[in-house]
DNA sequence: GCCATTTATACTCTCCATGAGTATATCCTG
DNA sequence: CAGGATATACTCATGGAGAGTATAAATGGC
């Protein structure tokens, strides 16, 4: 049955590659969203795929333990990248690169290992929109897209740029749209306005802040950036991140350390309320100013209970 | 710097594997889903990623036009699958699949190739629910089903499997979820009601109707399912599956047909013209039976001029 | 002890998208 | 010309989301 395949297929190690297994391994502490670095805050765990790991998700929890110490929990598939020019040098085997994103709290941090919880505004500074952008920030990136547009060779072309850098950034009175975290990286990269852009070949320009990082591993931060931001808004994700009590501020403080929004506060409540997804533990938090907040926990009941999944097509009921 | 990271490498090829790429191709022809399969039906079109393959996706264009002599448009990537013991054999070479989604037309068939397009609800029969279930699937899965969760060892066992199948299959008066595609295919293998079960070697029992295919080929499908179902909901993706003029029924067919579920006819129109995705062509309709309908054609500015990401989130605007 | 400050919590009000259904128009066929 | 079939235009009720006001309960400074 399957002859027509077989001929096709791979004969001996003609086509080996090797897959390196990649993890953003997300945090929120104190409001601000960190996560787990190595090598001097340069790269993202990761190690080859081995023949002894029986599963992909097994491979990944190997080396991430084994380089941070740090045990993962909720794990969910990225993206698998495989460009070369990418890879920091073009002469480099032929490797793909499977990633992962992973969600877990700062605390039982292993000792003795060189990983670091690092902010992941650090690398991205201009997703962060929770105070506006940073004056600085705001009118260099502006310029600099709008130059790259106008160095397009037609008009058209230079329309087509710059209606791209709008949509992407929310420029022109557009909104800002914080999903779109991969497309202003790839738009940055493509402008050279990064240190991994010159890296890789483009013509040295002055470039933006936001610190690099190995390969592609920042490209991979930003897929996990986006999936992250997207996924909070369908599915309860943010309480992998929560301690087991919180208050509803702190619940809310983290969503917008995610979002890299403000939000507003009485209607974040009714939407957390009616949807249920908590309930209160009957303890009141401490430590504070202003009037006290009760303490929340996550009520896992409602994982089992619904599929959550939103339809937004106009079913018939006949 | 990235000193910690090398050491770690693959030398030279101890960590070498195979992968393969693996094409869910879809087309939508007079209201039916389809997909495109080789080897008699029952495999998807998969070749390996090759050494002179500049990226995935030329690897994949490469793969799926050599075996279909059908050019691939619009593409996405799915999932990366490595599960041994899903393979077929198990002594498998350690290989991976990674799968893409791609939409395109049924016309241009190319002559000389043993590709077909198949119903893909020949694959999932329980998935199209326009009509209701078929009365016989219906019932006989759901005392499958029944009689898998009271096989469970003890009570709590069996009430968490039951719960699980009937959430996924909407029973005892749950609503009917389309997205959860892969999810009721999972919970079929796991309870050995599928030809793919046994043959990884699950207790022969009496299959469910539904063609099985090669190694994970069919779990790549439902995969695909899954997401375009999914995504048609907020990226209008449906028209790459149209012809360059359609009438609003028939836009309307194709969704119901991909979705599995019948549609509110005026709301369903309401909801397409308010979002301003198409526009007439001044045209009408020849060769039908009632009132004849406008045709419309796909606005392909819409997908320049909006960023379109639903926000959930209770945003504030100071 | 009073007051400014800070945070928590409870409501209100408006607008609009969505679900559901009714009414009318326009074609073809016998 | 009736009847069947489809297209298209409205109506109406409901509920969720955006935005804002009002009140409660703590702290610290004076």
């Amino acid at each position: 049955m399957a002859g027509a395949l077989k001929k096709d297929r791979a004969t001996g190690s003609a086509n080996a590659i090797t897959a390196d297994l990649v993890a953003v391994l997300v945090a929120v502490t104190e409001g601000e969203p960190k996560i787990m670095t190595i090598a001097n805050d340069g790269a993202l765990p990761s190690g080859p795929f081995e023949f002894a790991h029986r599963s992909l998700q097994t491979g990944l929890r190997a080396w991430v333990e084994a380089q941070t110490g740090h045990p993962l929990g909720y794990v969910e598939q990225l993206y698998t990248f495989a460009d070369r020019g990418r890879a920091g040098d073009a002469k480099s085997p032929h490797s793909i690169s499977i990633s992962y994103l992973g969600l877990t709290r700062e605390d039982k941090v292993g000792q003795g290992f060189e990983a670091h919880w690092s902010g992941w505004y650090e690398y991205f500074p201009w997703e962060d929109q929770r105070a506006g952008l940073p004056a600085s920030l705001a009118k260099t990136l502006a310029s600099r897209l709008r130059a790259w547009a106008k160095s397009a060779e037609n008009t058209g072309l230079q329309r087509q740029r710059w209606q791209r850098a709008a949509i992407t950034f929310g420029l022109d009175d557009r909104e800002w749209n914080e999903e779109l975290v991969l497309q202003r990286y790839e738009l940055l990269y493509e402008a050279g306005l990064i240190p991994e852009a010159v890296r890789d070949g483009a013509a040295a320009t002055t470039v933006i802040p936001g610190k690099p990082m190995t390969g592609d591993h920042r490209r991979i931060l930003a897929t996990g950036i986006a999936r992250l931001r997207a996924k909070i808004k369908y599915r309860p994700v943010v309480f992998e991140l929560m301690p087991a009590e919180f208050t509803l501020l702190q619940l809310q403080r983290s969503v917008e350390a995610l979002a890299g929004r403000l939000l507003h506060k009485q209607n974040f409540r009714r939407l957390i309320e009616q949807q249920q997804l908590v309930e209160e533990t009957g303890a009141i938090a401490a430590d504070t100013v202003g009037r006290p907040a009760k303490l929340f926990r996550f009520r896992h009941g409602v994982l089992a209970e619904r599929a959550i999944a939103g339809t937004k097509l106009p079913l018939s009921r006949t």
